[in-house]
DNA sequence: TGAGTGATTGACT
DNA sequence: GTCAATCACTCAT
């Protein structure tokens, strides 16, 4: 793997260009990263901050992780656990740009839009057939789910994130500058 | 043991 | 543009 996990934001912005795969018995999906968010244990709004939990305690083992979590009573959001052990860092995948099983996707999605398909986190999670049997998995070894590196973006975007109420002003959001993908363009 | 909160989305006015 | 849906976990009695 030649993606660096060491820490939460530079991982955030190695992400980026890389490719997330899911094999699953209906086929495979997979699409490329395109944007990022960095979540550390030093963040009030990082479900870490608090401390280890059943919930999050994937995100306190080694890196390269899938720590999946269930929020709103209905919606998934997929992270990739970043740092050494016990450091509670990870990397919010906000949006991909569909590559291979598009056609799976609008079917899981329920819709015809490539891009509605994978432009928010809850959403990327069901269209690429994400389920919590997923949490825990390691994505750097060649699994069902897993992350492949792909090219840099010429061009990334650094900015504050979205859908949080807390510490709203860290720019820890990086995303690939003018990819149509990205959850919120505005 | 119980109430409050949230890294969101989709449907409705 | 506004609002409801609904689960896991935290914080407070």
């Amino acid at each position: 793997m030649d993606i660096k996990l060491d820490d939460a934001l530079e991982a955030a912005k190695q992400l980026l260009g890389c490719k997330l795969v899911h094999q699953t018995p209906e086929g495979i999906t997979s699409g490329t990263i395109v944007e990022t968010e960095a979540y550390t244990s030093e963040d009030p709004a990082s479900h870490t901050f608090r401390g280890q939990t059943k919930r999050n305690k994937v995100m306190f083992g080694p890196a390269g992780y899938a720590y999946i979590y269930f929020t709103y009573g209905m919606h998934y959001c997929f992270n990739i656990v970043t740092g050494p052990i016990g450091s509670g860092q990870g990397v919010l995948i906000r949006a991909l740009e569909p590559v291979d099983g598009i056609e799976l996707m609008k079917a899981r999605r329920g819709m015809n839009d490539e891009r509605q398909l994978t432009n928010g986190p809850a959403k990327l999670v069901q269209a690429m057939g994400i389920t919590k049997s997923d949490y825990g998995a390691n994505l750097l070894d060649s699994g069902k789910l897993r992350v492949e590196p792909g090219i840099k973006p010429k061009k990334v975007t650094q900015t504050t994130r979205i859908g949080i109420g807390q510490a709203v002003d860290h720019p820890w959001r990086f995303y690939t500058t003018g990819n149509p993908y990205v959850s919120k363009l505005s």
